[in-house]
DNA sequence: TGCAAGCATATTGTATCCAATTGACGTTTT
DNA sequence: AAAACGTCAATTGGATACAATATGCTTGCA
């Protein structure tokens, strides 16, 4: 049945299904490959499928989902292909974070950064699921503190993407980030050296990539069918 | 009143209107702060106000209108601030598109790139429109050759909203981009020499953004408030 | 005459409704 | 018995209808 969401109407009804909705994704209470009918959602949530489609459009939009017309909504699937494609961006931007931050980290910045580690280091091994959500939000952190916000949400979307395609493709989430290395980043930029805190992302995030088993194998067909070839075996 | 625009039904309704406000908009057939009022549009096109709701969600995660609660659309009019930010960013990702060409540039890449410079400088100084939608493509062009459809997806979007801003800010269109520069880049990553490349593109994109008139100016209220001034001044 | 309150209109936010496509199941035919 | 065809339920794509909010104008009052 189901009742209305919105505490207070700051916000549209369709933001609102929009968050539910990526924080749903992004814990994977909605696992990758769902089918997500439009009036299941709306009445899980109490609206009307016109607000769910809407958020559907949005979520589309940052890759959280796919849609196939007149087949509907289902939490996005991606390629070991397009998953490397957006660890690269990923890559790519966290970099281009450090550059910019180092000449212009804002006052009260480290004191920031550092809470947020001492935070990530009490939950560690614990809590599971917190443990990975505080990881990401510390790469959000960091762009966040350039104060630009078109990049910000450029990290948000691709950090999000990962934690997605990790669900997808981790062997174990072991946390997914190394905690002592967001220590070391912090340092880095803290000493000015770019070069030194880009060598050490690269590490960091290569390791998540790679735990992720996205660097040997490509999309092939073959490597697709490999792991079918059982059931037509004799 | 307006007919069906989708000739062929390939697409779906929402990406048709999509495409064609993005197309106004790019090309100043909308202006930055025009009222986009649905049903107006919707009739324009023939299709319901559920479609153009649609593409406009789509269009403003873009960046190129905003929309206000119970207040409808309006074409996006970036601060100067705001318009830093795109540029920022812009910056970054075309210097990371170089960084990753310089080593995997694909086969056929130099000759597309080449075909496309000439193409620039044939209409060169005649049609306005069409050399600054040509430049705007040449990024694009780059970005694409990466491989990498995340990453074009990213340069394509600050790449339109950058036209948006020049067309707000710009003293003179003069065509927005300089022709050699974009054949000296392509040598340089021929070279395979990035930082080179980089130089040039950041004086590329440094020449742009000042002819925005970005770089001494904030959006202070008193900037702000400075053009109204003589309404009130006795 | 100037300002404020209230009504009217226009436009957005949301829900419901109709049409069109899909996928499945059952039937028929070879 | 297997395959192809046709029908049917379920679900999406899109339009319309209704409710809520904002804007503009008129009118009343100081």
């Amino acid at each position: 049945m189901g009742r209305h969401i919105m505490s207070e109407d700051k916000t549209t009804l369709t933001d609102a299904v929009h968050d539910l909705l990526k924080k749903a994704i992004i814990e994977q209470g909605l696992k990758p490959g769902m089918r997500l009918p439009e009036d299941t959602v709306g009445e899980q949530f109490g609206v009307s499928r016109t607000i769910v489609r809407h958020a559907f459009v949005r979520l589309e939009h940052e890759g959280l989902i796919a849609t196939r017309r007149n087949r509907g909504a289902f939490v996005a699937e991606p390629t070991r292909d397009e998953a490397q494609h957006v660890f690269e961006v990923r890559r790519c931007l966290e970099n281009d974070v450090i550059r910019l931050l180092c000449p212009r980290m804002p006052s009260g910045g480290y004191e920031t950064l550092e809470a947020h580690v001492r935070q990530e280091e009490t939950v560690r091994g614990k809590n599971g699921p917190v443990s990975i959500r505080l990881a990401g939000e510390f790469h959000m952190l960091l762009a966040r503190l350039t104060g630009n916000p078109v990049l910000t949400r450029y990290v948000s979307e691709v950090v999000l993407r990962c934690s997605l395609i990790m669900s997808l493709y981790a062997r174990t989430h072991s946390s997914e980030c190394a905690v002592d290395e967001h220590s070391q980043i912090i340092e880095a930029i803290r000493a000015g050296d770019a070069t030194r805190a880009i060598e050490i992302m690269e590490h960091h995030l290569g390791a998540v990539a790679e735990r992720a088993e996205l660097s040997g194998q490509t999309d092939s067909i073959q490597s697709i069918l490999s792991h079918y070839g059982k059931e037509l075996a004799q």
